[in-house]
DNA sequence: CCGTGGAGTGAGAACGTTCTCGGAGTGGCC
DNA sequence: GGCCACTCCGAGAACGTTCTCACTCCACGG
């Protein structure tokens, strides 16, 4: 009963019960070293009674091998991040790895960027990315630091290393589904202002509405969460001339904009008014919100990081930079449905 | 710019650089240290010129600090935990910790057990369980080690620390409420069969039917998850003589059962059926849902495992043992609102 | 002038690993 | 018998910090 955490069993204590150098002890616990097989057995064997294991820290100095792998997000309260952590988490503990997590801090971007520095000092393999922002700042502080970032659903601009889905053809195909199912007014809500997921699938909506010679209405809403969503439909559907259809930046704002228009407003979503998010998260698919949107390729974009992170985390490898952009594919679902319309009114809306 | 990742800057080399001892260096870096204010300054101004910064391993290693924090997470998939870990995080952050997040890997176990031992040779300062099964194995490693661990939402029986809400009065408050509001065939969808929340909210739905002279309907879910209480639902509701109230183990599986009712079998909720939840997760406040549920105290709870961990990051005492219970509430929604039958029936089904 | 004490500094030992190097033993081959 | 290759093991130096101890100043009191 160890009254005081003393101090763990060392590979120097397990030596001297084991009457062999540490060296050879060390070697035990090494796939490819030279060592007799019955000797690591033995060694194997006193270890598991004694409950030792390598510290993971010693290691990682002399190693320069932490496995350690810095993960930075945002807002976990939108529901496709937990998604991406748990997958992620999984693959990593697959590869041996262990995950740090930092969370952005509302608001600030101060704390962010001192909570990205102390992960730093724990000397990660590589940091990953799945903010919506991150001040450039800490990506410059990566960088001199020599670790390799890697931005997931996020793309920003420069010549990182970057995993994000075709944003705007996505919002493309969803504005081209709303106006075919007979939107005349639609109109766009975005989320985070300096997110690149919100400028693209924004470029996206106007893009149509250009090409089809529409004028597009928007909100931005300032953030992807359902409150966000929530008011800036009720802003929108309140003024005048109100949008019969709401594209959302991301499926949590899709919600809470339906939601806002059924149960406050008290209108029929389809019928009244079609409404599109993004991303595919879980609870859009429940038949209570029954919402179309576009899937984010989630296997595909994680399988693209693993295949980056594969030599980083091997150090045979610089991380290869660039971008990675992957197809999602649109998911119509009864939120966009005709099916309340009548036949007739539906063809005379398509012409 | 570095071709190769050569090594960070380290002490040694701004001791140089400043011609000045490593021991005075690291002085500069030491709140309390014997160091002239000058020269600190000197220090830590050439110390961010350079982008210098302690590493943690190597203080973790001397010092026997490491300011890590592990987090076992088993579903990150029920929207109760990304919230719980979201404030977490922040908290750690603010503590000046860093959090290391282990998933507990689907079904195996034995990965969940693997994931530990990766944990633990990090030599985090303690361990936080968010899971709501964690092999007693895995336990006693923790044990062995010496690393303190607190469980959240879980109470594992033996002595170990851990926080949780009252979960036996919440779920007969919930029943209560249920047949208050004339239910007469209750019915209780379970969720992780080994978890202690989900016995311990079996346990308060069963001693108010037998308090009441009801006769107990239920049915083991066997997960915390939307597709289990949407199945679950639909085995209860499909059998002879169906339930006309459901009382689920979580928000999650409520909202699932409460799908299935609406939209599988066409049944008016409430109405036909009441339905109630457990934690009070975000979505149960969406107007789809308007979930009746107990909310789970997380501020308290956060505030609670803060305490406890004060001590153990300040190295000053061994973690205080013991369960902490706190107070939640009953969150009354529409869910199980009598809005939709006369008041004659209600005077009659209360008596 | 000496001793004392405090403030500031430097040298070097830890911490728990891995890695490099050299050496001991064994066996085979000419 | 000499040489070589091969297998296995041990000693000791790293890794980048913090901590302990001793040392040098300088001021001050006697």
């Amino acid at each position: 009963m160890p009254d005081r955490p003393a101090s763990r069993i060392t590979i120097k204590d397990l030596a001297r019960e084991l009457g062999m150098s540490v060296a050879t002890v060390a070697r035990a616990f090494h796939e490819g070293a030279a060592i007799a097989a019955e000797t690591r057995a033995l060694v194997l064997k006193r270890a598991a009674a004694l409950g030792y294991q390598p510290n993971a820290l010693a290691r990682g100095m002399i190693t320069r091998r932490t496995r350690i792998v810095g993960v930075v997000a945002s807002d976990l309260h939108n529901p496709f991040y937990p998604d991406v952590l748990a997958r992620l988490s999984e693959a990593l503990q697959q590869a041996g790895c262990n995950m740090m997590l930092v969370t952005g801090g509302g608001g600030t971007g101060g704390g962010e960027a001192a909570a990205l520095r102390l992960l730093l000092s724990y000397r990660p393999e590589c940091v990953l990315i799945l903010a919506t922002t991150l001040s450039s700042a800490g990506a410059e502080a990566c960088a001199a630091a020599g670790t390799p970032l890697l931005y997931l659903n996020r793309f920003p601009g420069a010549a990182a290393a970057a995993i994000v889905c075709d944003n705007a053809e996505g919002a493309a195909a969803l504005t081209r589904h709303l106006l075919d199912q007979g939107a005349r007014r639609p109109a766009f809500i975005g989320g985070l202002a300096d997110s690149s997921t919100q400028s693209e699938r924004r470029a996206g909506f106007l893009a149509v509405c250009a090409e089809r010679g529409i004028l597009p209405r928007e909100h931005p809403a300032g953030a992807f969460s359902y409150e966000a969503g929530h008011a800036a439909a009720l802003a929108l559907l309140q003024g005048g001339q109100p949008p019969d259809a709401l594209l959302c930046a991301s499926d949590i704002l899709a919600i809470g904009a339906l939601e806002a228009a059924r149960h406050v407003l008290g209108l029929r979503v389809p019928g009244d008014l079609l409404v599109a998010g993004f991303d595919d998260i879980p609870p859009a698919a429940w038949p209570s919100h029954d919402l179309t949107t576009w899937r984010q390729p989630l296997d595909a974009m994680l399988a693209a990081a693993l295949d980056w992170l594969a030599p980083v985390l091997a150090g045979i490898a610089p991380p290869p930079p660039g971008l990675t952009r992957l197809p999602g594919r649109l998911v119509a679902r009864g939120s966009t449905a005709t099916t309340t319309r009548t036949e007739e009114e539906q063809a005379c809306q398509l012409h």
